[in-house]
DNA sequence: GCGACAG
DNA sequence: ATCTTGTCGC
């Protein structure tokens, strides 16, 4: 799988930004797809000793949710940890493992914000834009936006809002824990989003793509 | 200036 | 994210 158009990676803070003011007019925020057969899961993990990222992609079966195909690569991490300028750190080795992918999803579930972002695109929407391809943004903490706490039985919710404007929905996707942060990342509306995730996080707090490819960078972590 | 800040 | 003990809330 090869994304749709390429640009620079090794930018200074100051250009990162631009970049993603300029990206955020791409992201779509309707539906934009068919039928989905199969939903990928990214995952990108830190190893602090020898300063390398681990980025990990399960291809599931959107039916049964079996993994029908995985990969797990190493890079250098290049670009610091910076709030907001997630995507910079985390996607040259995603993009290195969905080279390797020969099984074409129809939506990408990613461990991040997609709108729910300061600029309005966060990880999930670079994603999206730069592979053309449906993504939602699923994040375990907030980056930013205002909330209150969505009811504690699973599958409620309430709008995650920044200024005046709904950047997400914050979902509570099992009873009397923790609710994740639902938003869009490219070619899908956040109704459907949230639907989507609710229904992929049907046993566990995140969505079953999030904790397989999770489990699969663990394990090359761990050794 | 201070606090907040996806992973 | 990763590293880690005791501590707090239900």
């Amino acid at each position: 799988m090869k994304p749709s158009f390429e640009h620079v990676w090794n930018l200074t803070e100051q250009e990162a930004i631009q970049l993603q003011t300029h990206l955020a007019k791409k992201v779509i925020s309707s539906d934009e797809f068919l039928t989905i057969d199969y939903v990928a899961g990214v995952d990108v993990a830190y190893s602090k000793y020898n300063n390398t990222l681990i980025a990990g992609i399960v291809i599931l079966d959107m039916r049964s949710l079996d993994v029908t195909e995985s990969v797990v690569v190493e890079d250098d991490a290049s670009f610091p940890y910076i709030p907001g300028l997630f995507s910079f750190r985390e996607l040259p080795p995603v993009a290195k493992a969905f080279s390797q992918i020969k099984t074409v999803p129809q939506l990408v579930v990613c461990d991040g914000q997609g709108v729910a972002h300061p600029r309005r695109f966060g990880l999930a929407c670079h994603l999206g834009v730069l592979y053309d391809i449906p993504t939602i943004g699923c994040g375990k903490t907030r980056l930013c936006g205002e909330y209150i706490e969505p009811s504690p039985e699973r599958g409620s919710s309430s709008p995650l809002i920044d200024q005046t404007e709904i950047i997400g929905n914050v979902l509570r996707t099992q009873t009397n824990v923790k609710p994740i942060f639902v938003s869009v990342g490219h070619k899908i509306s956040l109704p459907t989003a949230n639907q989507i995730v609710l229904q992929l996080a049907t046993k566990y707090r995140l969505p079953e793509t999030t904790r397989q490819a999770d489990q699969l960078v663990n394990a090359r972590l761990k050794r």
